[in-house]
RNA sequence: GGGCGAGUGGUGGAAUGGCAUACACGACAGACUUAAAAUCUGUUGGCCGCAAGGCCUUGAGGGUUCAACUCCCUCCUCGCCCACCA
C-alpha cells in the first residue's frame, strides 16, 4: 500500500465542511465582497494572478497559484486595503485547435466549456475574484483591442514584415518565436525545430532592448533569478565593430568583437554560411564548386545540430582575403558552421590563441596562431599551446600596445580604431525582434490587408475587430486555415476600394497576454482598450503572482508593451508589475504533474473528502511557496486533522460561560496571553515580509496546541477564562486568509454578525509579548552545559555570577582559568576557558 | 562551458552568527473501545550508559569567531536557466 491510497476511512466528518463551504462561497459572492469600484482608488491594492490557459481541468499544482493569491487578497482586505482581484482566461492557443482537429469540437466550444469547468473549480477552492471584470482573450470584444495594439505598433513602425529564416515546428505546423525554442526544440511539443525562409510579422522589441535591460534595476521587488534570466536573454555586450577592407573589392566586411585587445592576434576571418557576402567572396575561388557544396551542407544543418557545442567544426576557404587594419596583414576569409548569422554581423575575426572555438578551428584547418596576450605566470608558444588562453593578461606582439594590461588595451585600442576610422564602438544584444505571425487558426487575426494597387494597408480602426470566421476547416497544412475561407480572405482595399486580400496569419497568443492586466481595470469599454486615468490610478500591479516558466516570455513581452503604451502616452508608468512572486511547482512521484505522465492530483476528490480548506491549508503548509514541493495525500490528511482540532476547540469555547474580568491573571493565563500575542506578531511578519505561509501556519498550530494544553481534557483548565476566549478569536482571525470557510463559520459561532472579511487583522500588544522570566542557555567553550531561569531584566554582572556558580557548569570549570564570560542579553551565556 | 539555486532526522521542512532538528507527516507505546477507526496522552537524530550523564551530528574537507546550518576558501552531488553569442 503506498502512502497515498490509505485515506481516512471514517465516514464521520470532523466538521461539516460540505455544508459550510458552499454556504460561505455563496454569501461572499452575493454580498459582492470581492467586487471593487475602480472609480475609487483610495488605499488601492491590485493583486493579480497570471490568468490561465483554459485546459481541461485544474490540478492541485495549478491551485497553488490561486490559493497563494487568495491568501494575499484576504489578508490585504483585513488590513484595510481596497483590493482589486480580477481573473480571466488566456483563451486562444494551440491545444484547443489540436483537439478540434482530433475530436471535431470547435475550439470556441471546447474553450468556453473548459472555462466554465475551471470557474467551477476556482469557486470550489474558495478563491474569490471580481468576476464582473472577467476577460476572455478569444472573444471579439477583447481581441479587437489586441488588433488595435498591432495597428498602433504598425503606425509607429514597431510592427513590420520581413522575409527571414524563422523557427519552424513541423509538428505544430507553425513558426515559433526565439523565446519558444528550447535547445532547438519546440517548447510545446518538443519536436525538433527547423529553419524556414518565410515572410513574417515582427514586433521591434529590440528597439526597447536597452530600456528593458536598464529598467530591471527599478524592479527591486522582483526575484533576482527572474531579473538575471531576463538580463541574460537580452544579452547586452559592448565591443568594437571593425571595418575590414576586402582585397580586390571596394566592399567592406564588418565584424563585431568584444575583445578588440586581441586584434593583433587575428589571423583569419569566419563568416556564417548564411552571410549575404558569401556568394561574392567565393566567386573567384579555385575550389568554387567544392566550397559551394560545403556551404550548402552547413546551411542544411538544423538548429539543434548547430546548437550543440560539441559538434565538429566545419569550414571552407572562400578564396578571398581582407586586411587587418592595425598591421596590414592579409587574412583569409573562411565560412564556418560555428558562426551564427543572427548575432553580431554574422562574421568574426578569429583569434585562435585567445578564443577556444577559433583555436579548435585553427588546429583543424592548420591556420596560423599568434599569441598577443601573455599570462604573467606563463609564456605561451603557439606551437605547443594545448588550448586558447582566454583570460586577461599583458599585451605582447601588439606594436605600441605591448606591455599594458589587456583590460586597459580594450579601451585604448577602441580609441585608436575610432581615431583612425578603422571601425567604431558598438553594442550588441542577443535579443531578437519578436516574431508574432502564426500559421494557425485559433488566434487573433492580424489586421492587415494586401491590395495589388496600394500594397500593404492596415485595417482602419473603425473596422475592428477583424472577426475570426467560425466556419473553417482545421486541417493543418502549414499555412493558416484562414486561407481556406474565401469570405475571410477576399475583401476590399480600405484605401482604393479595389479587390484585396486579408493577412491570414494570426497573432502569437503572447500578444493577447501582454496587456490583459490593463483591460481588467475598465473591462467593458467599447471605444478604447482601457481608460487611461483609471488605469493610472490602479497600476502598476501591486502584487503579481505566477509560475517561473514565464520569467522570460510573458514578463518580457508585457514590459515591452507597457513601455510602448507609456511612449504613446496612454499609460503613465513604464513598468507594469511592482512586486513579482513566482511560486514553485507541485511535484508528484518525482515529476511535474501532467496528464501524459498520469500523475495528476485532482482537487475535486480531495475537496469532496476533506473540504477546500484542507486542500488550501496543506498546499500552503507543504513548504516555502517559491520552491518546488512533493505532494502527499497523507500530508493533506494532517491538515484536515488540524482543522478538526481547531473546530473542537472553538466548540468548547463557544459552549463555555465566560467570566467578565479577572483581577489577576493566573500563570497559565499569562502564558497563553503571551503566546497569543507572539503568534500575532509572527504571523503578521511572515505575511508582510514575504510569503512565509508555512511558518505562519506552524505558528498558529503552536498556539492551538498551547490552548489545548490549558483547556485540558474534559471540563477543567482554563475554560471560562476571557484569556482563552481572546486566544480563540485571534486564532480564527489569523487562520481566516488561509482557511476562509471554516474561519467564517467559527467567527459567526463566536457571536459576530459581520463577515470576518470585514474584521480587522489583529494587532499584537508589545507589552504582552515580553517575558518576565527567560531561560538562558549556558555554554562552556561553545558547548551547551546548562540552562538557568532568570528575570529578564537581570543585570549582566549578576547573571555572570549566577552562570559561574551553576551546579552543572562548575565541574567543567575545575582546574581551568576563566578567560571571559560572554553574555548576550536574554539569549545566551558562554564561558570561555583558557 | 557560463550563470543562479539547493544539499539539515525515516519524510516535508524550521532556524541567516547565539539552545540545530520548531511545526507537520510517518513510526512506536498507552488510554478509550467487544474490536477497529477517530480522538486523547506520551516517546521518536545517532552512538555509549541501568541511570546521572557523555560523545557525535546540518553533502565532504579546511578557515574566520567566544560561538558557524548560517560568513570565507576548496571539492562533491543534485536542480534550474543560458549556451559555438564573437
Amino acid at each position: 500500500m503506498t502512502n497515498d491510497q490509505r485515506l481516512t476511512t471514517s465516514d464521520e466528518k470532523f466538521y461539516p465542511f460540505d455544508t459550510i463551504e458552499p454556504k460561505w462561497q455563496k454569501f461572499w459572492r452575493e454580498n459582492r465582497l470581492f467586487n471593487v469600484d475602480t472609480k475609487n482608488p483610495k488605499d488601492k491594492y491590485y493583486c493579480l494572478m497570471m490568468f490561465p490557459y483554459p485546459s481541461a481541468a485544474l490540478h492541485v499544482g495549478h491551485g497553488r497559484n490561486y490559493i497563494i493569491g487568495d491568501v494575499v487578497v484576504r489578508y490585504k482586505k483585513m488590513r484595510g486595503y481596497n483590493v482589486l482581484t480580477p481573473m480571466g482566461f488566456d483563451a486562444f492557443g494551440l491545444p484547443a485547435e489540436n483537439a478540434a482537429i482530433k475530436g471535431g469540437i470547435h475550439p470556441k466550444v471546447s474553450t468556453l466549456n473548459n472555462i466554465s469547468t475551471m470557474k467551477r473549480q476556482l469557486n470550489q477552492w474558495g478563491v474569490e475574484y471580481d468576476w464582473e471584470r472577467e476577460v476572455i482573450s478569444c472573444l471579439p470584444e477583447y481581441y479587437k483591442w489586441t488588433q488595435w495594439i498591432f495597428l498602433k505598433l504598425y503606425e509607429k513602425n514597431l510592427a513590420y514584415k520581413k522575409k527571414a529564416f524563422v523557427n519552424w515546428c513541423p509538428s505544430c505546423k507553425t513558426v515559433l518565436a526565439n523565446e519558444q525554442v528550447i535547445n532547438g526544440a519546440c517548447e510545446r511539443c518538443d519536436s525538433e525545430v527547423s529553419q524556414k525562409d518565410l515572410e513574417q510579422w515582427f514586433f521591434r522589441i529590440t528597439h526597447y532592448a536597452e530600456r528593458l535591460l536598464k529598467d530591471l534595476g527599478k524592479l527591486t521587488e522582483w526575484p533576482e533569478r527572474v531579473k538575471t534570466m531576463q538580463s541574460n536573454w537580452i544579452g547586452r555586450s559592448t565591443g568594437v565593430e571593425i571595418d575590414f577592407k576586402i582585397d580586390g573589392s571596394p566592399k567592406i566586411l564588418k565584424c563585431f568583437t568584444t575583445r578588440i585587445d586581441t586584434i593583433y592576434g587575428a589571423t583569419f576571418i569566419c563568416l556564417a554560411p548564411e552571410h549575404p557576402m558569401v556568394s561574392s567572396l567565393i566567386a573567384g575561388a579555385p575550389n568554387k564548386i567544392e566550397a559551394e557544396r560545403a556551404i550548402q551542407k552547413m546551411r542544411g544543418e538544423s538548429k539543434i545540430e548547430r546548437a550543440q557545442a560539441d559538434i565538429t567544426k566545419e569550414g571552407v576557404f572562400t578564396g578571398s582575403y581582407v586586411f587587418n587594419p592595425v598591421n596590414g596583414n592579409k587574412m583569409p576569409v573562411w565560412v564556418a558552421n560555428y558562426i551564427l548569422m543572427e548575432y553580431g554581423t554574422g562574421a568574426i575575426m578569429a583569434v585562435p590563441a585567445h578564443d577556444t572555438r577559433d583555436f579548435e578551428f585553427a588546429k583543424q584547418y592548420k591556420l596560423p596562431i599568434e599569441v598577443v596576450i601573455d599570462d604573467p605566470k606563463n609564456s605561451f608558444d603557439p606551437v605547443t599551446m594545448k588550448e586558447a588562453y582566454t583570460s586577461e593578461g599583458v599585451m605582447v606582439n601588439s606594436d605600441k600596445f605591448n606591455g599594458i594590461p589587456s583590460e586597459q588595451a580594450i579601451e585604448k585600442i577602441a580609441d585608436y580604431f575610432e581615431e583612425n576610422k578603422f571601425g567604431k564602438r558598438a553594442i550588441q544584444y542577443k535579443l531578437r525582434d519578436w516574431l508574432i505571425s502564426r500559421q494557425r487558426y485559433w488566434g487573433a487575426p492580424i489586421p492587415m490587408i494586401y491590395c495589388l494597387k496600394c500594397g500593404t494597408v492596415p485595417v482602419p480602426e473603425k473596422d475592428l475587430p477583424v472577426l475570426l470566421p467560425e466556419n473553417v476547416e482545421f486541417r493543418p497544412t502549414g499555412e493558416s486555415p484562414l486561407k481556406l475561407s474565401k469570405d475571410f480572405v477576399n475583401t476590399k482595399c480600405p484605401k482604393c476600394g479595389g479587390p484585396a486580400t486579408r493577412e491570414t496569419d494570426t497573432m502569437d497568443t503572447f500578444v493577447d497576454s501582454s496587456w490583459y492586466y490593463l483591460r481588467y481595470i475598465t473591462p467593458h469599454l467599447k471605444d478604447k482598450p482601457f481608460d487611461t486615468k483609471t488605469v493610472n490610478d490602479w497600476l502598476p500591479v501591486d502584487q503579481y503572482i505566477g509560475g517561473i516558466e514565464h520569467a522570460i516570455l510573458h514578463l518580457l513581452y508585457s514590459r515591452f508593451i507597457t513601455k510602448f503604451f507609456s511612449d504613446i502616452g496612454i499609460v503613465g508608468f513604464d513598468e507594469p508589475f511592482k512586486n513579482l512572486f513566482t511560486q514553485g511547482m507541485i511535484i508528484k512521484d518525482g515529476a511535474k504533474m501532467s496528464k501524459s505522465k498520469g500523475n495528476v492530483v485532482s482537487p475535486d476528490k480531495l475537496i469532496e473528502s476533506y473540504g477546500a480548506d484542507t486542500v488550501r491549508l496543506y498546499t500552503l503548509f507543504i513548504g516555502p511557496p517559491e520552491k518546488d514541493a512533493e505532494w502527499s495525500d497523507r500530508g493533506a490528511e494532517g491538515a484536515y486533522r488540524f482543522l478538526g482540532r481547531v473546530w473542537r476547540l472553538i466548540e468548547k469555547v463557544c459552549s463555555s460561560q465566560f467570566s467578565t474580568l479577572n483581577s489577576q491573571l493566573t500563570k497559565e493565563e499569562e502564558a497563553l496571553k503571551r503566546k497569543t500575542h507572539q503568534t500575532i506578531k509572527k504571523v503578521t511578519e511572515d505575511l508582510d515580509e514575504g510569503f512565509h505561509f508555512n511558518t505562519a501556519i506552524s505558528a498558529i498550530m503552536e498556539l492551538v496546541n498551547a490552548a489545548y494544553d490549558l483547556v485540558g481534557s474534559g471540563t477543567g483548565g482554563l475554560l471560562g477564562s476571557p484569556v482563552l476566549r481572546d486566544a480563540a478569536e485571534r486564532i480564527v482571525l489569523l487562520l481566516s486568509p488561509f482557511v476562509p470557510h471554516i474561519a467564517e463559520e467559527m467567527w459567526r459561532s463566536l457571536g459576530h454578525n459581520e463577515s470576518i472579511l470585514k474584521a480587522s487583522w489583529p494587532v499584537y500588544d508589545k507589552s504582552a509579548i515580553l517575558e518576565q522570566v527567560v531561560t538562558i542557555p549556558i555554554q562552556v567553550n561553545g558547548k551547551l552545559r546548562s540552562r538557568i531561569e532568570v528575570s529578564s531584566d537581570i543585570k549582566e554582572d549578576d547573571l555572570k555570577a549566577l552562570v559561574l556558580s551553576d551546579a552543572k557548569v562548575r565541574p567543567h570549570l575545575a582546574g581551568k582559568t576563566v578567560k571571559d564570560v560572554i553574555i548576550i542579553p536574554k539569549r545566551l551565556a558562554n564561558i570561555v576557558l583558557r
